[in-house]
DNA sequence: ATCGTTTATTTGACTTGTTCCAGAAAAGGC
DNA sequence: GCCTTTTCTGGAACAAGTCAAATAAACGAT
């Protein structure tokens, strides 16, 4: 397990330090992409008995904090990593849900500046790549 | 209402000609990015009474013969548009939903040259333009 | 250290979006 | 027109996520 410092990240966010808190967010840093149930089952597994509501309360109260991200790919339910603040992108494979990250090549703009914005103000460029993992290719054969 | 020759569109795509489907089809056409309830609600109006599982079994061919492509905004119901095969883009509002179109400048490639694709094979790059829409800039003065 | 206020968590019912099932009905090729 | 294939109906099931009220835990002040 990476020892990331879950309690300090948690205070310094000005949340309080509680133990699914913690579990919550050591999971979610060591399982980039994991889904909610995923998440509840690694945090059971560690503390016991967390109810499926506190996963979801915690998942929100970090993501709103800013300590996680949540993803959502077409299809898939809610994903979470704590790879926050630096705009990568995401790889995901049709066939198993797969999904991988991308770093955009630094100092590149994004593709921010969509066409026309109909008098939008936007705030981010989400990029989805869809495609084929390794794996299912090699299944695939 | 557009007068899109749905039955020919259907017949082209070897899809069977059904009340149902021409309605969906014209509906969809219409209304780009309305949900799955919004296209059941106009269907019925005109139709009189259709199934649920009509309007997605409806929805589902046209996707799969290409005639409408499905796109799931995180934390937004499916939505559906008739404006396939030419790649573009949507603005979508956090605050209300709202989605709008918009074109990628043509000749233009996309940011489909992800850094280090992990051996993924990509076939799609999708890109959603996160922001606030003109009405909800207005309202929140 | 302990108390009390504030904030988390549990519990359980509920909503929403979507899919599955099996039988009845309709479309199109012959 | 008949027959096969496909679609539609209605109802039930399902998964993800939310709401609300009661209980429990964190942590700053005593």
């Amino acid at each position: 397990m990476l020892t990331i410092d879950a309690a300090a990240l948690l205070r310094e966010a000005s949340l309080r330090v509680t133990s699914s808190r913690v579990a919550v967010l050591r999971m979610v840093a060591d399982n980039p992409h994991a889904d909610t149930d995923t998440i509840a089952k690694a945090v059971r597994r560690e503390l016991g008995s967390v109810s499926t509501q506190a996963i979801y309360d915690v998942l929100r109260a970090l993501t709103d904090a800013g300590l996680a991200r949540r993803i959502e790919p077409a299809g898939s339910p809610a994903r979470f990593e704590t790879r926050v603040g630096d705009n990568h992108h995401h790889l995901v494979c049709r066939s198993c849900g797969a999904i991988a990250d991308v770093g955009r090549a630094v100092g590149e703009a994004p593709c921010l500046d969509a066409g026309d914005p109909h008098g939008f103000v936007l705030d981010e460029a989400e990029v989805t790549y869809w495609g084929t993992c390794p794996d299912c290719l090699a299944r695939d054969e």
